[in-house]
RNA sequence: CGGGGCAUGGCGCAGUCUGGUAGCGCACCUGGUUUGGGACCAGGGGGUCGCAAGUUCGAAUCUUGCUGCCCCGACCA
């Protein structure tokens, strides 16, 4: 994408609503509008970086074994009556009425509305056990919508169900989700902490939060230290028994000030393990039996011909609030420093000299290398200075930049700039776009 | 919902107390000089001052009502 014909407009000083660091730079940065509050448009460098969240979300699910569907945003007000729910909801739940009077509402969550779908669709045991997700905007008319996207009232998210004949196997279904978030947050370049969280009235529930530090976090949190050094598990086989994978994340303590027990804490934790922090929930995997399938009798037959409720659980990840998260997590004073998994592009491309041929001709060579070469790349074809320029790529936080004037190409080389580490290199014009490749493997 | 605050070109702000021709910086357009970390000079374009009533010869400014947005708290992916 070339600057000239791109739609980025970044600002020098942030709107003065904005107070925490990621709004503000996603403000600045171009990524988004705020159109109501807790409501957002989504320019093209955010709607990019949505777009790679999304796609690193669905890849894991289905590596996991979850089924991709969509469902609507709007829902009818009879199926939450079905399941209680549409009472006992409350104001959160933003309710419309049509034309015929029919009273709707924008879906919060859809526990009603898969339910219903896989009840009418699933009859045989033999149509279990599937775990079905989708990622699709969903509305909670939060009392006060703040911090920008991460805490929208319109937001985006991925919400699997899973339908399991007993509980043993309901509990694989959440392992398997368990595992699938260790691998999505870190592809994320996050450190994401499974917490127990509120489980609920239904005892025995199980429920955990997915935690990342920072320090605008919303809630306090309390862990084990060593916890934020783990790996997540690789060429995980979601076929076998997980709970080995899970043991080092569970073995050690870590939970939301919710349900936080302070001489557990101090009894299980060394003194200098010990973390308490602020964290920011980017997900959360709940087990909930049959709480929707009773009331709604979402039942399959059995071997033996007899009618089976099934058992399910939900799993959510905050798709649209991870944009806000990462970059409350991976920040500095110039801007955004971006995970290359998710940067709207993977390169900046900065020709210092716009207007010189010699430089002109070496950016198009690169710019079209970089394309081929299947690299994501911004090319700042602009008639600004060299200053801006670099302001502007710090600020939007590619991963890398390369950096191309008129010296440098009499010369034969370029700079290659690593954003993270502000380090930079002379490298040869023709090596460049070979090195970057190299570093998209790694 | 309780408490606090704000609303003036795209963004940041002044002007409001004490009513009298709507201003500054950035951004934008034109020309020129510049050109490796947000250049300079000159000339331009763009705002019914959140909305509605009221007071007044005259309202961004005073009064009343409304709306929107932000921050703190209780609640949430």
């Amino acid at each position: 994408m070339r600057v000239s014909k791109f739609f980025m407009p970044v600002l020098r000083d942030a709107p003065r609503e904005a107070e925490i660091v990621s709004h503000r730079l996603m403000l600045r940065a171009g990524m988004i509008r705020q159109s109501g509050a807790g409501i957002y448009s989504w320019l093209p460098t955010g709607l990019r970086v949505l777009d790679n969240i999304s796609r690193i979300v669905r890849e894991e699910q289905d590596r996991a074994g979850a089924i991709e569907l969509l469902m609507p945003t709007l829902q009818s007000a009879d199926l939450w009556r079905e399941s209680g729910r549409y009472d006992a909801y409350g104001a959160e739940m933003l309710r419309i009425t049509d034309r015929h009077k029919r009273e709707m509402l924008y879906g919060p969550t859809n526990e009603e509305l898969i339910t219903q779908i896989f009840r009418d669709g699933a009859h045989s045991y033999r149509d279990v056990p599937r775990t079905l997700y989708h990622i699709q905007w969903k509305f909670r008319d939060e009392i006060r919508p703040r911090f920008g996207v991460m805490r929208g009232r319109e937001f985006l998210m991925k919400d699997a169900y899973s339908f399991d004949l007993t509980p043993e196997d309901a509990k694989k279904s959440f392992n398997r989700q368990f595992v699938a978030y260790l691998r999505t947050f870190e592809r994320m370049g996050l450190t994401a902490i499974p917490m127990q969280a509120e489980t609920g009235p239904i005892g025995g529930d199980l429920s955990y939060e997915f935690i990342i530090l920072a320090k605008t976090g919303e809630s306090e949190v309390f862990c084990h230290r060593d916890l934020l050094d783990l790996k997540a598990p690789e060429n995980v086989d979601y076929d076998s028994d997980l709970e080995p994978l899970m043991a080092p994340w569970l073995e050690k303590y870590a939970a939301t000030e919710d349900v936080h027990d302070a001489a557990r804490f101090a009894d299980e934790v060394p003194q200098d393990r010990q973390v308490s922090a602020r964290g920011i929930e980017v997900g959360q995997v709940f087990l909930f039996g049959t709480k929707y399938s009773d009331p709604m009798k979402c039942q399959v037959q059995g071997r033996d011909g007899k009618l089976v409720t099934l058992h399910s659980g939900s799993y959510g990840i905050g798709v649209s609030r991870l944009v806000g998260a990462i970059i409350e997590a991976s920040h500095d004073e110039r801007g955004i420093v971006w995970p290359a998994s998710v940067a709207p592009f993977k390169v900046g491309l900065v020709n210092l000299k716009a207007g010189d041929s010699a430089t002109d001709k070496a950016c198009e060579s690169l710019y079209e290398q970089l394309d081929n070469a299947g690299l994501s790349v911004l090319y700042d074809d602009t008639g600004e200075r060299a200053g801006a320029k670099f302001k502007t790529m710090d600020l939007i936080g590619l991963p890398w930049q390369v950096i191309v004037g008129p010296r440098g190409v009499k010369a034969g080389l370029v700079e290659l700039k690593n954003r993270a580490s502000g380090e930079t290199t002379e490298i040869g014009i023709d090596e460049v776009v070979n090195r970057l490749v190299a570093t998209q493997t790694g």
